[in-house]
DNA sequence: CATATTCGCGAATAATCCTCGGCATTTTTG
DNA sequence: CAAAAATGCCGAGGATTATTCGCGAATATG
């Protein structure tokens, strides 16, 4: 359904960049008239390429300067129920990014948090209460490297 | 130096869910007028808080069908050369985020490529050919539950 | 080859927005 | 307590923008 053409990589690159840039200057960068321009990425949106349009926040500016990989295990009884656990997890809102993983875990959670306290009060009341959990691994960032970095679209 | 007051909390929660909304939108949703309301978007752009604006681009709709979580282990010698090493998965495109962390690994990165061929060819072109990896572990998602999901903001 | 569809361009319209002072109010500072 | 700083509101000018329409070219379709 979503093919995707020189252009619309173009005007995915530019919005990847910033967010905000006008459907003028979206149209400029990309050597095409506003019309057609923004007559595709209202495409792109409604294809559901584009799901968005979000704010890079600095997490330590906002106090939330504990970020966790957490390793979930759950026990072979609750694997048929994945898919309530994936809801569970979809609910908590410390939890930033989550995937069904394999390897030694079954779910990797991307937990940002203000601290140690908070994420041991996190831990304690909500993760390993979830039901179906037989084990948690923390994974420590000390240091923050790169975070929501673009992707590298094809190039056309 | 970065003190946020109720309404810049309000603010970037806004800015979290759509960037691309309006400077009077925005201040409507606030309960403020459009010109402070700038005025501290501004603030929180040139404070750092605010690093950017980034459209949420479906992964798999652009031909990203892979994302792997990479555990990178380096030699004890090469610890202090963190730094290199920092700059150079920087500069890896394929990484969408990394972090130093704590346990078994080093860094821990996540990379996001077209198919396992492709990763094939980061893994043993790029990521295994930087001095002083050890070790490399390949945690490959299968199925994405959340990603670049909004930052639980304070509640002032 | 003819038809139909897709796609981009250009212009005009109408709406929206950003920016900028001036003034009042609250909070901080000495 | 008084002065100063910060902060918000209001209003209007001026610019920019988003959006729509028809036309023409290129491409796909049969």
């Amino acid at each position: 359904m979503p093919n995707l053409d020189k252009f619309d990589i173009a005007i995915l690159k530019v919005l990847q960049e910033d967010a905000r840039a006008t459907n003028v200057e979206i149209a400029e960068r990309v050597n095409l008239s506003p019309s057609p321009c923004l007559r595709r990425i209202r495409n792109l949106e409604k294809s559901g390429v584009l799901r968005g349009y979000r704010a890079d926040i600095d997490r330590k500016e906002v106090g939330l300067g504990l970020t966790v990989f957490v390793e979930i295990k759950v026990g072979r009884h609750s694997r048929e129920n994945a898919m309530a656990q994936q809801e569970a997890l979809l609910a908590v809102p410390e939890v930033v990014s989550c995937f069904l993983i394999s390897g030694n875990a079954d779910f990797l959670a991307e937990v940002v948090v203000e601290d140690l306290s908070a994420y041991e009060r996190l831990l304690t009341e909500t993760l390993l209460t979830m039901p179906g959990v037989t084990d948690i691994r923390s994974n420590f960032a000390i240091r923050s490297i790169k975070t929501g970095g673009p992707l590298k679209l094809p190039t056309l």
